[in-house]
DNA sequence: CGCGTATATGCGCATATCCGCATAATATGG
DNA sequence: CCATATTATGCGGATATGCGCATATACGCG
């Protein structure tokens, strides 16, 4: 197995994907929990997964458990140190119509309240338990339908 | 094979691999032959020339023929239209290590003029022939053992 | 604990990437 | 035309990547 001399070339390598770059396209807008991914791009939970891990072992991504969701977002670091090449890629973004059609739909999600659960922006998890959320939405598959 | 449907990924690919981040580095100071980026970088001349074809595919980098050397430099419109992600490249470029040994190997055979031709940069082909470079330098190979 | 939901991972397969070797293609000069 | 120098490319092998299937793991709840 290779080791990269640079991680220069990783933080590449994990953006030079399609799936890749829609996950940070998305996460660019607001955090989300993987299902949640998985709805709006409509790629399997396998795929949203192993995407989300290879960003965040760029450090493009992090990530944090709440209940049995975990939520990923982007890095805090990566948005401070890298803040040139986000901003590159959003403005790629604003040309790609693929990327437009997924902020779009995150967008239309976030407005029917589709997403698989409460909005980890909402509140820290210090201030409020994960039980008094009781706008937990459940089970994924019910959201499939509307895709 | 598969079809990008941006060629903002292929940019990004094109970038994801560390002799091709070295070659845009070395051509972010001047055009070169692709003789002179294996001397510079010391890779074989098929690897240079595979790694120059894929970045001017993704079209980061432009060529241009003399006599029996190509020589390749950033293409002028990824240079306009991509300033944000060249930007972002240098100044990740001034923290790696051999990125920086490359730019200092790469003045030391400019200085000592162990290039392996004239500087494409000293008059274009309309004003000056070919013909009147007297300071070609042949033989690829004589050049190996400064290295 | 046992169950259901969400997420991660081992595995195999198809494909892509990277490299070196050999050779072709291009250009210059005798 | 022939020899030489530079660059490009066909080929095969080693490795990496992306994906789906199945399964393991983590968490909350009753």
């Amino acid at each position: 197995m290779r080791i990269y001399a640079s991680t220069t070339i990783s933080r590449l390598k994990a953006l030079a994907d399609p799936t890749r770059l829609r996950i940070v396209n998305l996460l660019a807008v607001r955090p989300l929990c993987v299902c949640s991914i998985e709805q709006v791009l409509g790629v399997s939970q396998t795929a949203a997964s192993r995407h989300l891990a290879r960003l965040q072992a760029a450090g493009i991504l992090d990530s944090e458990r709440r209940a049995q969701w975990v939520y990923y977002s982007l890095d805090e670091g990566f948005v401070t140190d890298h803040a040139g090449l986000l901003d590159y890629l959003k403005g790629e973004a604003a040309d790609d119509v693929q990327l437009r059609e997924d902020g779009a739909r995150l967008e239309q999600h976030v407005e029917a309240d589709t997403l698989c659960a409460a909005d980890p922006e909402a509140s820290t998890p210090d201030t409020v338990s994960v039980l008094s959320l009781e706008t937990t939405r459940t089970k994924r598959n019910t959201q499939k339908e509307y895709v």
